[in-house]
RNA sequence: GCCCCGGUAGCUCAGUGGAUAGAGCGACCGCCUCCUAAGCGGUAGGUCACAGGUUCGAUUCCUGUUCGGGGCGCCA
C-alpha cells in the first residue's frame, strides 16, 4: 500500500515542483499512523518543502492534494496540523491483502534484494575451550536470524564458525586436561597457573582416560588414553569440546555451513603471506625489534605490532589473513557478529585490510555488536567466567527455560543494549513469555480450523477471498493493517540488521490477532462471512509462521 | 586519558525530526452456558539522565556534562 502511496505523491510532486526550479527530494516519508484520526498513513512532505518554496506549508499540502492522481486504494486525503496530509485508504485496498498473503504463502514477505548474491555471517567462532555460555547463546541468536533474514531478502547465504584449535589457550587447555588426567585439583600443587578449572575439564580426562571416541561437526577423535601425550591429549580435548559445542548449538537449532581453523592460515601459509603483502605495501616499520603496521594511516589511534621482537605474530594478523579469505572466496558483503568486547579489532583488521590495498571496500566486512547478557540468578549475578568454573551454560539455559523462549528472549532486544537474563523469571513465569503469546496466536488458528471439521464446516478458499468486503469492523481491518506492515518489515530489519524488530513486530501482530479473535466469532453460521474471517485468522497465522520461522522459533498447531 | 554501547513507567525493554511517548512483567478493577482465559477490556504509573545548540518543530540530530557497562598489551 505504502509504494502505491508513494507513486501518487512522486507524482503529485513532479506536477507541484514544475518550474519552481526546486529539486525534488531523494526519499519521501510516509509513514503509518499512530493516531487512526489522522488516517492509516501520513506524509510531512509539505512540511519539508515549505521552506525551499517559499510557501507556507499548508499552501504546499494544498497544491499537493490537488496534484494527486485519483486512486482506487485512496478514499480520503486530508490536510492537518501545520502540514501534514493524511491518507486514509480504501477498505478493499486492505481486503485485497488478505488474498495476496493466502496465495504467496511462505514467500509472502521476502524480497529479492540480495540479487542472489553471497553473504557471509561469521558468527559464535566461540574457541573449544569449554562449553558456549550466554553470551555467544546471544550471538547464536541474533547471527543465525541474520542469516535467516539476509536469506529471506534474497541473499545466498554461508554461515561460518571461526575457531582456533592450536594457540596459546589450547595449549593452556590441554595441560589443564592433563593435570586432571592426573589427579590433579585446580589449586592443587601442580595445577597450571592458568589452567581451567570447570568441572567439565574433570569430564574431559575421564573420557579421555577410557579411550573413548567423540565425533564432533567437523572432526572425529579416538582417545589414546595416555596421560603424558599432550598432543593427543589436546585433539582430544578440542574434539570433545567442539562436540559439546555441536550439541549445544543443535538444541539451539543453529548449523553451520562452514568451520573455519585459525590453524589452517598457518599452515597453508596465509599469515606468512599476508605479512609479506603488507610489507610490500610500504605500511609497515621496524622498531624495537619488532614488525610494526602504521595502522594509524587508517583511522587507529596507534600503530599496532604484527610480528613480535621475539618472532611470533600478534593475534591479529591471523584476523586480517582471514578475512583476505573470505574476500578471496568471493564474499562482497560479509557480516561479523561478535560480543562488544572485541570491537576494538574492527579497526585494526579493517586498517589491515586497508593497507593491503586489494580493491577491499572501506566499510568491509560489516560487524554486529551486541552487549554482554548478565545472568540473574536468586536475586544474584551469576558471574560467567571459564576459569572460575561457575558458569551458565547455553544448555542450562535452553534446559531450563525452552529453546523457543531462549532463542526469542536473547533476540528480543537491540543487540546495542545490554541484557538481563533473569532465570528466575523466565523459569517461573514459562507461561507469560511474549514468545508462547505469539505461538498461542497461531495456535489458535490450528484450533479454530480443527473446530470447523468438527463442526462439519468446510473451509472454501474462493468464497473466502470473494467475500473480503464482510470484513469491515475495526478489530478486521486493525489485524490486516499489521499484516500489510510486514514486507516491509522484514526489508528494514535486514538492511538495518536488527533482528529484533521482528520479535517486537510479532508481538503487535498477536496482539492484533487475539483482539480480533475476542471481538469476533470466526465460526459463524453465514458461509460467506465465515469464509472470509478464516480466510483473515489464515492470512494471520501464514504470517505468524513466516515471522517466527526467521527467528527459529517453532509454530505449533496446538499448546 | 582515549574509543564503543546504554541512561524512556516500580522492573525488563521497544520507539520516533513532528500532531495526546508504547509493550511485557508487577499493582488494581472487570470479562468464559460461546472457536484453548497461555486470551480480552479498563485503571494507576513518565520533567524520555542533565545543560546548551541546530530546526517551523527535538525525547529523537549535534556539542558538553553526568551515571552505568565494555574495550584500549610485543595476550588472544
Amino acid at each position: 500500500m505504502k509504494p502505491q502511496l508513494l507513486s501518487l505523491l512522486r507524482q503529485a510532486l513532479d506536477q507541484v515542483l514544475a518550474g519552481t526550479g526546486v529539486a525534488a527530494p531523494d526519499t519521501i516519508a510516509v509513514d503509518a499512523t499512530k493516531d487512526s484520526r489522522h488516517g492509516d498513513f501520513a506524509t510531512n512532505l509539505a512540511l519539508t518543502l515549505a521552506k525551499a518554496l517559499g510557501k507556507p506549508p499548508r499552501k504546499v499540502a494544498e497544491e499537493l492534494v490537488r496534484a494527486l492522481p485519483p486512486s482506487p486504494v485512496v478514499s480520503k486525503v486530508e490536510i492537518a496540523g501545520p502540514g501534514f496530509i493524511n491518507f486514509f485508504l480504501a477498505p478493499t485496498a486492505f481486503q485485497a491483502l488478505v488474498a495476496e498473503i493466502l496465495d504467496r504463502g511462505v514467500e509472502f514477505g521476502r524480497n529479492n534484494a540480495g540479487a542472489g548474491r553471497k553473504a557471509m555471517v561469521e558468527f559464535v567462532s566461540a574457541n573449544p575451550t569449554g562449553p558456549l555460555h550466554v553470551g555467544h547463546g546471544r550471538g547464536a541468536a541474533v547471527g543465525d536470524c541474520l542469516a535467516r533474514l539476509l536469506q529471506a531478502t534474497g541473499w545466498e547465504v554461508c554461515r561460518e564458525f571461526y575457531y582456533n584449535d592450536a594457540g596459546a589457550q589450547i595449549g593452556n587447555l590441554a595441560i589443564s586436561v592433563q593435570a586432571r588426567c592426573r589427579g590433579v585439583e585446580p589449586g592443587q600443587h601442580g595445577w597450571p597457573e592458568d589452567g581451567y578449572r570447570g568441572e567439565y575439564i574433570k569430564d574431559v580426562a575421564k573420557s579421555y582416560l577410557a579411550g573413548e571416541k567423540v565425533h564432533a561437526d567437523d572432526r572425529e577423535v579416538t582417545a589414546a588414553a595416555d596421560p603424558d601425550n599432550l598432543d593427543a591429549i589436546r585433539e582430544f580435548a578440542v574434539a570433545y569440546l567442539r562436540r559439546e559445542q555441536d550439541l549445544d548449538l543443535k538444541a539451539f537449532a543453529v548449523h553451520f555451513d562452514v568451520y573455519y581453523l585459525e590453524s589452517s592460515l598457518y599452515r597453508e601459509g596465509k599469515v606468512e603471506q599476508t605479512v609479506q603483502d603488507l610489507v610490500k605495501s610500504g605500511h609497515t616499520f621496524e622498531q624495537d625489534g619488532a614488525l610494526w603496521l602504521r595502522t594509524t594511516g587508517f583511522g587507529d589511534d596507534k600503530d599496532r605490532v604484527m610480528r613480535k621482537s621475539e618472532g611470533g605474530y600478534t593475534y591479529f594478523l591471523p584476523d586480517v589473513a582471514y578475512h583476505v579469505n573470505k574476500w578471496q572466496r568471493g564474499f562482497t558483503r560479509v557480516i561479523n557478529e561478535q560480543g562488544a568486547d572485541h570491537h576494538s579489532t574492527i579497526t585494526r583488521v579493517r586498517a589491515g585490510l586497508q593497507a593491503l590495498g586489494i580493491g577491499i571496500p572501506q566499510g568491509w566486512p560489516e560487524y554486529v555488536l551486541h552487549q554482554m547478557v548478565t545472568v540473574m540468578r536468586g536475586g544474584e549475578e551469576v558471574k560467567i567466567s571459564k576459569r572460575a568454573g561457575s558458569y551458565v551454560t547455553l544448555r542450562d539455559l535452553i534446559d531450563e527455560v525452552g529453546r523457543d523462549a531462549t532463542r526469542y528472549f536473547l533476540v528480543a532486544r537491540k543487540s546495542d543494549s545490554q541484557l538481563v537474563f533473569d532465570i528466575d523469571l523466565a523459569r517461573s513465569q514459562t507461561n507469560d513469555n511474549p514468545v508462547y503469546y505469539i505461538q498461542y496466536a497461531h495456535a489458535r488458528v490450528a484450533s479454530v480450523m480443527r473446530q470447523l471439521a468438527e463442526r462439519g464446516m468446510e473451509w472454501d478458499l474462493a468464497a473466502g477471498k470473494a467475500a473480503l468486503e464482510k470484513l469491515t469492523d475495526a478489530s478486521e481491518l486493525a489485524l490486516i493493517a499489521q499484516l500489510a506492515r510486514y514486507p516491509e518489515l522484514v526489508a528494514d530489519a535486514a538492511e538495518q540488521l536488527e533482528p529484533h524488530q521482528v520479535a517486537q513486530y510479532l508481538r503487535e501482530l498477536a496482539a492484533a490477532f487475539h483482539g480480533f479473535y475476542n471481538t469476533q466469532q470466526v465460526l459463524v453460521e453465514d458461509a460467506g462471512l465465515r469464509n472470509a474471517r478464516l480466510a483473515l485468522a489464515l492470512a494471520t497465522q501464514q504470517v505468524l509462521r513466516n515471522g517466527l520461522d526467521l527467528l527459529g522459533v517453532s509454530a505449533p498447531e496446538k499448546m
